[in-house]
DNA sequence: CCTAGATTTCAATAGTGATTGAAACCGGTG
DNA sequence: CACCGGTTTCAATCACTATTGAAATCTAGG
């Protein structure tokens, strides 16, 4: 049940399906399984697996194992949640966020050399290159490796009933 | 140029092309158009013109206005960029991470129900409300209209290089 | 260096969501 | 109350992306 919802919920994240359902099935099994146990379990090609799996190891969170006088391979996923959620943030701020930049660095120019453009243009793109900046700031803070980690940004909160606590 | 760059960014923020078009070509040059001046400009139908800028208006950064002796209306997009970033991300917000939440609920009530779960996945929940909690509370406190608005996020960092400044 | 179990690739196909356009609608005017 | 300029609706179509599956590739063992 948990896996169909967040598979669905993952395609409102710009996540392909079965992308987020192979995802979703290591995240919450925590067990290493094979490339024919996700086709079984989620009925999905092997291309699809193998593909999947391949983009979802790029983005770190899933990782391969061999086993001993075994020749194919285990998937195992990230399992802390929070991180998991950095790197989908990460990713997304690249996709999302970054291109940003240099649509606003492209337009400076643009301005610079062609002239006739409103102040009123400028100030828009002092704005977003002040999002874009804040953003990095944040992200570079909170969701870097070597950063504060993501608890730091959740723990400058003071929350109510916050279930998680301080663990 | 910035209307095309614009619109193809947003098509990766998950907002339909036409849609981030219209918007683009009404901020930029922060006029009231008519339907038809969309239209032409951009070469699409009278239909989705009509529909996406009910859209962008239900979202509040485009308004409608009348003048006076016209029967047909004028359209004008919201200038303040920040707030512009807000609604948009509040929007996102609502559609990518509230959800979470039900989902978390749901899953907790199955659990106490069916018994039958590893701590292990609890504790996967309890990350992912903390998340969401916190996610909660970032947009509260920066997004929402009656709030510290989104500059004074941006303000909380001692950021190198703002173009923006104080203003 | 051949075979067999396993994985990867990618052209063809299916599925999803955006766009069109024609018909219905609305409300002022003659 | 019929017409007209304008807007909205929505089924049909289109475009794009995800998915399949069969052929190509890989690699360990014999």
């Amino acid at each position: 049940m948990f896996i169909e919802r967040w598979a669905l919920m993952a395609t409102s994240w710009g996540v392909p399906r079965s992308m987020a359902e192979v995802h979703a099935l290591l995240f919450v099994t925590g067990e290493a399984l094979t490339a024919d146990d996700l086709m079984t379990e989620l009925g999905i090609s092997r291309g699809n697996a193998s593909m999947t799996i391949r983009t979802l190891e790029e983005w770190g969170i899933v990782h391969r194992e061999q086993r001993a006088n075994e020749r194919r391979e285990y998937f195992r996923a990230e399992q802390d949640t929070l991180a998991l959620f950095s790197t989908v943030i990460r990713i997304r701020k690249g996709r999302e966020v970054d291109p940003l930049l240099s649509l606003v660095t492209e337009c400076r120019a643009r301005v610079e050399a062609g002239g006739a453009r409103s102040a009123q243009f400028t100030r828009k793109l002092d704005d977003i290159q002040l999002f874009v900046t804040t953003v990095d700031a944040l992200a570079s803070r909170h969701l870097e490796p070597g950063g504060d980690g993501m608890r730091s940004l959740l723990g400058s909160f003071a929350l109510l009933g916050t279930p998680g606590g301080e663990r």
